[in-house]
DNA sequence: CCGATGTGCAACTCTGGGGTTGCACACAGT
DNA sequence: ACTGTGTGCAACCCCAGAGTTGCACATCGG
């Protein structure tokens, strides 16, 4: 666990696979809440076994949201928030983008609807495959 | 399709469970490239069937992510950056809350530490469960 | 009207992964 | 040394959902 930083692509990748599983984020609320927590813990305020838990908690660790240190004869875990920040911020940009080429494309919609008006010797943008 | 929008953490549920899939993601991807599309277009220009395409374009209907519009006997999809922006605030919002949480608990472990240390006038958070 | 093209619906297959149980191993406390 | 508690591993069950096929229905172009 804990290896070094895949590239971002892979991050969000593990992440959003990581996110998409109800009890995956409880796990995490419980996790950010709390601080630190073995399995054995997490399992008891949760409705799944503890064997679910360690399940779980290796995919979070896959995908860099939690990290485990193994403390005498059981191990805690701790939130680490590196990961979901960086899906976070590439999910900004994708939504940014998408405005963006929507933006774009509903211009020269508009601009293809009435092809007879009024052009001046200002240019339009050539393509909105930008 | 289209419905009033629910609840920030129904669209953030929904989102996250849409986006966990690959295909999707590649889905949205070329929608977002051409701005308009078909299922019957998409689908050319993925490893799956029309019907597979079909079935992601409601899930990611149902996330808020893609509208469809009928257009003659065709129905043209759209992507829609509302829901992923929520998404990513919610994201953003939530990595700032765990990096808070952790501060917070890092000094308070730190001050337990050495617990016969100079403790000035200056008063420190009572309880990190904030 | 007829063919071509596109969509919608339904039944079906099959793999992934969430969940469980059972047991072996590791460490702390007395 | 012995017991209690926690972890690790492996086999197993089960179902949601990703993907398929087949066919019926709608629409455009001649």
């Amino acid at each position: 666990m804990t290896e070094e930083q895949p590239g971002a692509t892979e991050v969000v990748d593990s992440v959003l696979g990581a996110l998409a599983d109800p009890t995956r984020r409880r796990l995490l609320d419980l996790l950010a809440a709390q601080g630190e927590a073995t399995a054995t813990a997490l399992a008891e305020r949760l409705p799944v076994s503890r064997q679910a838990v360690v399940k779980h908690l290796g995919v979070l660790d896959a995908a860099g949201l939690v990290s485990g240190a193994r403390v005498g004869r059981e191990v805690r875990y701790a939130v680490r928030p590196t990961a979901l920040d960086t899906t976070a911020r590439w999910m900004a940009t994708l939504a940014a983008d998408w405005d963006r080429r929507l933006a774009n494309i509903k211009r020269v919609a508009e601009a293809a609807e009435r092809p007879a008006d009024q052009e001046p010797g200002g240019r339009r943008p050539p393509a909105p495959s930008g």
